[in-house]
DNA sequence: ATGGCTTCATAGTGAAGA
C-alpha cells in the first residue's frame, strides 16, 4: 500500500496538479489538506474517475480535509472525539484493515496568540484520541500537515527560527508525545538527504534556494513500521507552474 | 526589513498561512 499526504492549498486551484500527479503515482491512500472547499463543492465526481473513493470534510475559505482511497473506505470520522472544533482538520476511516488519521494541524501563528494556545490545546487533545485509536487499531497511520519541524536537521534556518512557531519546545514536545503512543516518523526509518523539506515559502523564491521545512509528515504504528520499505518527498509538483507550497509525502507499506 | 507570495472573500484591501 502506498499511502500520500499533501496539503493543496485549495482543492479548486490545484486540482489538475492532484489528477496528473495521480496519473503519474499509482498512490492507493492519499490524504489531501487545506481543500478550502465546501462539501458540496468536493470534486468526488473527477476523483471517482480517477479512480478512488473519497471521504471528506471541508468548509468555506480555510481548512477542509479529505480521503482518497482506491479501495473503500468504512468507519469515517470527522473531527476528534469529545473536542468542540468548529475547523474541518481531521478526517479518519478505515482502508484495508488500516486505520488512517488524516490531520491538519493549526499552525499557531505565533506564540504570543491565541491560535498557539489552541494549537497546543488541539495537539493535546489528539494526543488523548489517538491514544485510545491505537488500541482498537493496532495498524494506524497518522498523516497530514503537522505544522511542526520535529528537529533542527528539518528545517534550513535553526538559528534564524529558533523559538519561533513550528519549532517551539512545547510544539515539539507534542510531536515526540505523539510518537510515545507507539508511532514511528516514517521518513527517518530511512537514510535521507540532508536538507530535505516538505515546505517552502511562496516569497524569497524560498524554494529554488531551498528556505525550507519539514512540516509534513507520515506517522506509522510500530506494527505497520515493520513493513514499511519506502518514504520519500515527491518535490516535482512543487517545481509546477502555481504549486501548493507543499508537496507530497508518499510511504510504501508492504502488504499492511 | 515582521516584508517579500498566494488564496479567498471582496469589490478596497484584509486575513491567514508558515
Amino acid at each position: 500500500m502506498k499511502i500520500a499526504t499533501w496539503n493543496v492549498n485549495s482543492l479548486k486551484v490545484r486540482l489538475q496538479h492532484l489528477q496528473e500527479w495521480l496519473v503519474a503515482n499509482p498512490i492507493d491512500v492519499v490524504c489531501l489538506q487545506e481543500t478550502k472547499q465546501q462539501d458540496a463543492d468536493f470534486p468526488q465526481a473527477d476523483l471517482q474517475v480517477a479512480g478512488y473513493y473519497s471521504a471528506f470534510s471541508g468548509q468555506k475559505t480555510y481548512n477542509g480535509v479529505a480521503i482518497l482511497s482506491r479501495t473503500p473506505l468504512s468507519d469515517v470520522q470527522m473531527g476528534i472525539p469529545n473536542f468542540a472544533d468548529e475547523q474541518k482538520r481531521v478526517i479518519a476511516a478505515t482502508i484495508n484493515g488500516v486505520r488512517v488519521v488524516c490531520v491538519y494541524i493549526p499552525n499557531g501563528q505565533s506564540l504570543d496568540s491565541d491560535k498557539y494556545q489552541y494549537k497546543l490545546k488541539w495537539l493535546a487533545a489528539l494526543h488523548d484520541w489517538l491514544a485510545e485509536e491505537i488500541k482498537r487499531y493496532p495498524k494506524l497511520v497518522l498523516l497530514g500537515d503537522f505544522n511542526i519541524a520535529p528537529e533542527d536537521r528539518d528545517l534550513y534556518d535553526p538559528e534564524g527560527w529558533a523559538g519561533n512557531v513550528l519549532v517551539s519546545a512545547p510544539e515539539r514536545t507534542a510531536f515526540q508525545g505523539l510518537l510515545q503512543l507507539g508511532l514511528r516518523d516514517s521518513f527517518r526509518l530511512f537514510e535521507q538527504a540532508a536538507k530535505s523539506y516538505s515546505w517552502w515559502d511562496y516569497r524569497m523564491m524560498a524554494f529554488r534556494r531551498n528556505m525550507g521545512l519539514r512540516i509534513d509528515h507520515i506517522l506509522i504504528s510500530e506494527q505497520l513500521a515493520l513493513h514499511c520499505i519506502s518514504c520519500v518527498i515527491d518535490k516535482t509538483p512543487r517545481k509546477l507552474e502555481r504549486p501548493s507550497d507543499h508537496t507530497p509525502v508518499v510511504a510504501e507499506i508492504q502488504n499492511p
